[in-house]
DNA sequence: GCATGATCATGC
DNA sequence: GCATGATCATGC
């Protein structure tokens, strides 16, 4: 068949579909001629199903799961993915770009460069379409950025390393405890229909999900803002932390600087760095950490895209932690209605990797820096979290004892003496900070915590 | 001194 | 003004 660009050509196939820009899916529909009269969406408003519409209604070739690139001749990966407009008006992926299944028993013997990934990620197009949530056919969903793209060379380095990182997990049969929050860029995501698939892994007799590899939507954002959007000035620039050469591993480049100030205290590090020392600053912690990885800026650029959260530790100098770890507060009514699996803490704790920045106080009350450590949650401790949560959403539905004693309102929520890992407490503005919960009564904003205990056991080697 | 409820400080 | 990370305050 004949077609209006050439395919062997990736230059050519971006400026064909360029002319895509501006135009939805049903107009798209309803441009073609070429064979398909019907206005039938053949199943394509489905999920998934625009990337189909986009290469038997556009491109028109049949779309091949294989693992070649949609555009074999041109060695281009059609990759059609939505944004959205968060409450900021910032730009940000909707989702995470999945690029290809992983085959744990054939992927330990694959180098990057050869791999089945790399095959398809090399050279991608792009087409970003607007999702938005008050349409409900997604057939008038709009596409407004079109552009190929290769990862920089950058973000390759760190790409190639999050590779070596899920595949040796893989190759020490390990690939039942793979979590998406184990690397940086390129991660190692669930794909399944259902969640009770598994799949045989080299290595080990423990069956493991199905994963599939993907680029974080972190990630995806900041593809869209930076190297898609021409000069977007709505996003404010972040300096890197590695700004040229190669580097042997991020993970220990960042503690190997860190590891320089050990022991240095709180002012003898704003003295060093010119940070204003009097004002009682809550994140002090987390900008002398940038301060010292050579950032000016309070965040750094590998850690916005690989959605990496900063959070400060204080030991004691008798080797114990006061405070828990708080997280956004909980939605009573969503808690409710969702399951484990699908609910934000998991989707948190599953998803995100944490840069913990310790600091101890040493015998004369002085606060030092310890150490840092980059941490996401072992699989084993999320069964104990799931526990909590259940009790959580059991108690929101019914059996919830609230009582107000001398002004302080006290509930049956988990406590951190029951749970090992996790418990459920305020975390609100005040007491007065209330949200609604499905019975109608009203209670102090609440969040889920983990132990000061459980942080201390993660942090073990630090010490 | 710990456990739990309450609130502060920052950044947008 | 609100969400979020961090820390304080109090009673046992």
């Amino acid at each position: 068949m004949e077609t209006a660009y050439d395919k062997t050509s990736a230059k050519s196939i971006e400026e064909y579909a360029r002319l895509l820009i501006g135009k939805t899916f049903q107009d798209v529909i309803e441009a073609d001629s070429d064979g398909f009269s019907n206005l039938d969406d053949g199943g394509f408003s489905k999920k998934g199903g625009l990337g189909n519409l986009l290469e038997e209604r556009y491109f028109h070739y049949g779309s091949n799961s294989d693992a070649r690139p949609d555009f074999p001749e041109a060695g281009v990966e059609l990759k059609t993915t939505p944004y959205k407009i968060n409450s900021k008006g910032e730009k940000v992926a909707k989702e995470r770009l999945v690029i290809t299944m992983i085959d744990y028993m054939n992927v330990i013997n694959e180098a990057f460069d050869e791999s089945h990934l790399w095959l398809k990620a090399r050279l991608m197009l792009l087409i970003y379409y607007l999702y938005q949530k008050e349409i409900t056919n997604r057939l008038n969903y709009r596409i407004d950025y079109v552009s190929l793209f290769t990862p920089p060379e950058e973000d390759l380095e760190i790409i190639k390393e999050d590779y070596e990182k899920i595949v040796n997990k893989i190759r020490n049969g390990l690939a039942h405890e793979l979590s998406e929050a184990d690397t940086m860029y390129l991660a190692a995501c669930t794909k399944s229909s259902d969640s009770s698939v598994r799949r045989q892994q080299p290595n080990s007799d423990i069956p493991a999900k199905p994963r599939a590899f993907s680029l974080k939507s972190s990630y995806m954002t900041y593809v869209l803002n930076n190297y898609i959007i021409p000069s977007s000035s709505k996003v404010s620039k972040v300096d890197a932390i590695v700004n040229n050469g190669h580097i042997v591993s991020f993970d220990k480049y960042v503690y190997d600087k860190i590891a320089e100030y050990r022991g240095r205290s709180i002012e003898e590090l704003c003295n060093e760095f010119n940070i204003p020392s009097d004002t009682p600053a809550k994140n002090l912690g987390a900008i002398i950490a940038y301060r010292i990885l050579g950032v000016k800026s309070n965040s750094a650029e590998e850690f916005v895209k690989a959605g990496i959260k900063v959070k400060t530790i204080r030991v004691n100098a008798n080797n114990t932690i006061t405070e828990s770890m708080s997280f956004p507060a909980m939605s009573f009514n969503k808690i409710a209605s969702e399951e484990w699996e699908e609910s934000d803490f998991y989707q948190l704790l599953t998803e995100t990797k944490f840069f913990f920045v310790v600091f101890k106080y040493d015998e004369n009350n002085t606060l030092r820096l310890l150490g840092c450590k980059f941490w996401n949650m072992p699989g084993s401790d999320l069964s104990e979290v799931e526990s909590v949560w259940n009790k959580t959403k059991q108690l929101i539905n019914g059996g919830l004892v609230i009582e107000r004693i001398n002004g302080k309102y006290t509930s049956n929520f988990p406590k951190a003496s029951e749970n090992s890992v996790s418990h459920v407490r305020p975390h609100a503005r005040n007491a007065e900070d209330v949200d609604i919960l499905p019975d109608g009564r009203v209670f102090p904003k609440q969040c889920f915590w983990l132990n000061n205990s459980y942080i201390l056991s993660q942090i073990q080697d630090l010490l």
